[in-house]
DNA sequence: GTAATTAATGAAACAATGTTTCAACTAAAG
DNA sequence: CTTTAGTTGAAACATTGTTTCATTAATTAC
């Protein structure tokens, strides 16, 4: 799907920078960090409207945050017309070595039970490991 | 448990800076974050020391840290001998509203199917929502 | 196509969280 | 009590993210 038809679908403003965001996370199969968006922005990357743009963007359901922990975050186009506002929907895995994260969007996210009263609003499942590319995999 | 004996039940040295944090987090029966293991560590509270203390008691397995997103970050004491390095074994619970953080201990994690050849070694889960002394329960 | 309106951009400055180096110090062991 | 090895705290830095404000670009009406 072209850029431009995703944000007139989602009813954002067309912009350079929101359209060399998307054609930038559409180079991916993978989640991309900032630091690889911006490789892959060029010129047309500026930190503070990439920032702005993350968050209007995931607002309007055209991409979520991943945030795998405190120092590393991933970005990535919400497949398929699933509105994920939040990675709610699907787990992520992060590969210690390499940084490759994966949305596993066919597994379900388990239905914890909470104490009583209290209220669920998203479920984030991170799972860390190794991918089958790497050798960390060998050393454990 | 006092700090002392844990100290020396996990092999590291005990200074005053290590058995005032694991003093703070004894106060307290949810995860505390920085800011609020530095109001009850006072004096003995420098910014640097402690970094580097929740690096070393954490790989003792004497705490953990929880990431609840980039920005949010809760320690908590291991409870009941159980060395889980990481916050591999539980399930956390975070208030949106007020920031109350719950471990879930008696939540099992469900084991996640990864893909061919994709190794686990942590699986972290987030549950965010309004725990109920929270408003934001009724809001939405 | 042009003017008016509204929202987006980018610069500067800031804030929070965390790390590194290095000299001074303290805990544990002899 | 002395030695040794690990710990501390100061200074400086790195990364991720936000706020304000003037400028600029995108949409709407004409």
């Amino acid at each position: 799907m072209k850029p431009n038809d995703i944000l007139q679908q989602h009813e954002v403003k067309k912009t350079l920078s929101r359209i060399a965001l998307i054609k930038a996370l559409q180079t991916s199969e993978q989640p991309l960090s900032e630091n690889e968006i911006r490789d892959r922005m060029l010129d047309q990357y500026d930190r503070i409207t990439f920032y702005r743009n993350v968050q209007t963007l995931s607002e309007s359901g055209i991409l979520h945050r991943i945030v795998i922990d405190n120092t590393h975050v991933k970005y990535a186009l919400n497949c398929c017309e699933k509105e994920h506002h939040h990675a709610i929907d699907h787990v992520h895995f992060y590969c210690k070595e390499c940084g490759k994260t994966v949305c596993l969007d066919e597994v379900p996210v388990q239905q914890y039970p909470l104490p009583d009263g209290f209220k669920l609003d998203e479920c984030d499942v991170v799972i860390k490991g190794y991918c089958k590319d790497c050798p960390g995999n060998h050393n454990a």
